[in-house]
DNA sequence: CCTAAAAGTCGAATCGATTCGATCGAATCG
DNA sequence: CGATTCGATCGAATCGATTCGACTTTTAGG
């Protein structure tokens, strides 16, 4: 005889349904009432299978098997760029995602977060999904979109380039920059720098050329962009490798430790933790905020790092988004054509834009 | 003759393996074969059947009828506190969460996040998954780890209480604390007070009390507690409502907005976030670190916004955390017994510790 | 007391794949 | 040249539930 099997340690598999309506003597239909809740079942009978469940230790309808059935997983998946940090470092993302949770509440979805690597096309495929909601990412999403779309679920992007058949959910980026602008102009300023978001999946800070800034993939950057050039068409500027404040300090450097005359009076980040950044390059150069230098941000973010200084900035309702994309979500999983969505930012004004020097 | 049926826009459903089959004139079998990658297809077949798939715009095979197949849904769960925000502003969460996707690379497997709710077992129960990791929770795991556990599916647990069954990712805390604190102790500090990270769900910041310690949660926050007591068995303290520079300076003022002789010599935060908070609170008093106060701190954090200190605090493995984590998971996957993993801390000596003044 | 409706239960089909074993022709080998 | 193996393909069983329609038993109504 051969030695047993090499059963892993494990001697309880997991029972089924029918295991439990055996032991309970009544159909799996029954019992399946039971769980699921649909159609009359008698208390007694409710019970007994109850306690059969209980005795075996059966710990509900398996969830794949019901997927099947159903056609319904449960899940949602929200697909981020490349690396999870630098997905969820941006606190714009996680209010994002703090607002799509929140919407889930009732609903009760799971979230599945799939970081996009270099083939996306197998992850999106192989993964159970209900529907797919596309964030912020710097890539170029057609590939992952054709590969949704092949599975026939609600797809929602936000902050993207539109496509068919994809649920946008979008901010003013545009606008609210070129207000953002506007203010500055009102006060006088003519030299001003402009400090981007990365501009694509290759993150590489650098000075801002026609050629990069042409083959930007990231949507929110060049919308950004686009508003600050309708009131200043010349300025230049760097992109930065990733929003955070260590980034803004390297690239705020650049740009304000050169002659008094090369600097510029006014610095455009886009997003509120370049602006830290830069404001505190600034310090460290001994430069007056407001009084030398101006810093408008964008996003909104509270920041106590900032102190004493309130940054002026143009708030998005990142929360908002993210309610607006579950709603998407699950007015399209209901069979209603969900409307896109614009949201608009407000500007609120801080401490750290003055009128220009001279 | 009654109105058609409310058909819903999408005028295409989602095509079949069979529907691709029958297109290519083989049997579902062979269809399967070419896709799953299992068994001999002759050239020419494959390309009649990708042919026909690509004809029908089928995306591949279902992953929800796949995963009741297979038996696996190639789906791994984290199970975080209930607010997203909450779990995720912790930068050692992030860390430990991208050694997770890392470890995940090649074995593509998709991250749930499941944010625990009021009643846990609904969704534990109800979302697909093959494994679970349950994540520095404050929360009591018992009613988790029962649903999960009636699931038969390997569960690992990081920085819990040891649970049958639970396969357990550890740090020493206990043990670095103490080793934190005898440093403090050999630099002539008596009076000691601590900031202890969140005791529980309630997140209630005040001070500390014997009962509401011994009512604590929050394993991470008892252990560190009881290194901290070995050397230091009287500190008083105040428990913080969430690991956050904010709230480590609110409890900042209260330690030390005091008369002198009441003041302690040296803070032990139980996270570099909180370390920071004090470290804010003091420049804000104008106390000299380390001059007339020690900090320590605790994650190893790298953090910009200390400059110029150096913050003197026990660095976790926090990444490797996640590897571990995922690691465990997969063997437990492969059939076999995966060890608990028990990581170690290092004491990194900054600027923010000094002898004790006098 | 009889009939219609409701409640409770069950058998069987179904969701969309994977996979085992069988079949059959072609290639290999002694 | 017969026996054996290998490659390619297919039919059928299976994964674990849900759900429709049919059937039986109560209950309610007149």
């Amino acid at each position: 005889m051969k030695p047993e099997a090499s059963a892993p340690s494990d001697a309880s598999p997991r029972p089924t349904l029918a295991a439990v309506a055996a032991r309970a003597g009544v159909s799996v239909s029954t019992a399946s009432l039971v769980f699921s809740g649909a159609g009359p079942v008698a208390t007694a009978t409710r019970e007994r299978v109850l306690a059969a469940a209980s005795e075996l230790d059966y710990g509900g309808p398996d969830p794949t098997a019901r997927s099947l059935r159903r056609g319904r997983s449960g899940v949602v998946a929200v697909v981020t760029e490349d690396r999870l940090v630098d997905a969820f470092r941006d606190p714009m993302n996680l209010a994002f995602l703090d607002g799509v949770a929140q919407a889930f509440g009732d609903e009760r979805a799971g979230l599945l977060v799939i970081p996009l690597a270099a083939e996306p096309e197998t992850d999106l495929a192989a993964s159970p999904m209900d529907a797919a909601i596309l964030l912020g990412c710097g890539l170029d999403l057609t590939a992952s979109v054709d590969a949704l779309r092949r599975r026939r679920i609600p797809i929602v992007a936000v902050e993207a380039d539109a496509l068919e058949g994809v649920i946008a959910i979008d901010l003013d980026n545009r606008d609210a920059s070129r207000r953002g602008a506007e203010l500055l102009r009102d006060l006088g300023h003519r030299d001003v720098a402009v400090v981007t978001l990365a501009l694509d999946v290759a993150r590489i800070r650098g000075v801002l050329t026609p050629e990069r800034e042409a083959a930007s993939t990231s949507a929110t950057a060049r919308q950004r962009l686009a508003g600050l050039r309708e009131v200043y068409p010349d300025a230049g500027g760097w992109s930065a490798s990733g929003s955070t404040s260590g980034d803004g300090y390297a690239v705020g450097m650049e740009l304000l430790n050169v002659p008094e005359h090369r600097r510029p009076t006014a610095i455009v980040a886009q997003s509120d933790l370049l602006a830290l950044g830069v404001l505190r390059a600034a310090e460290e150069l001994g430069l007056q905020v407001p009084g030398e230098l101006s810093i408008l941000g964008f996003d909104g973010v509270r920041l106590e790092d900032t102190a004493p200084h309130v940054l002026t900035t143009l708030v998005q309702p990142a929360v908002e988004k993210g309610e607006a994309a579950a709603a998407a979500v699950f007015a399209a999983l209901a069979g209603e054509q969900p409307t896109p969505v614009l949201l608009t930012c407000t500007l609120r004004i801080g401490t750290t834009t003055g009128p220009a020097p001279r």
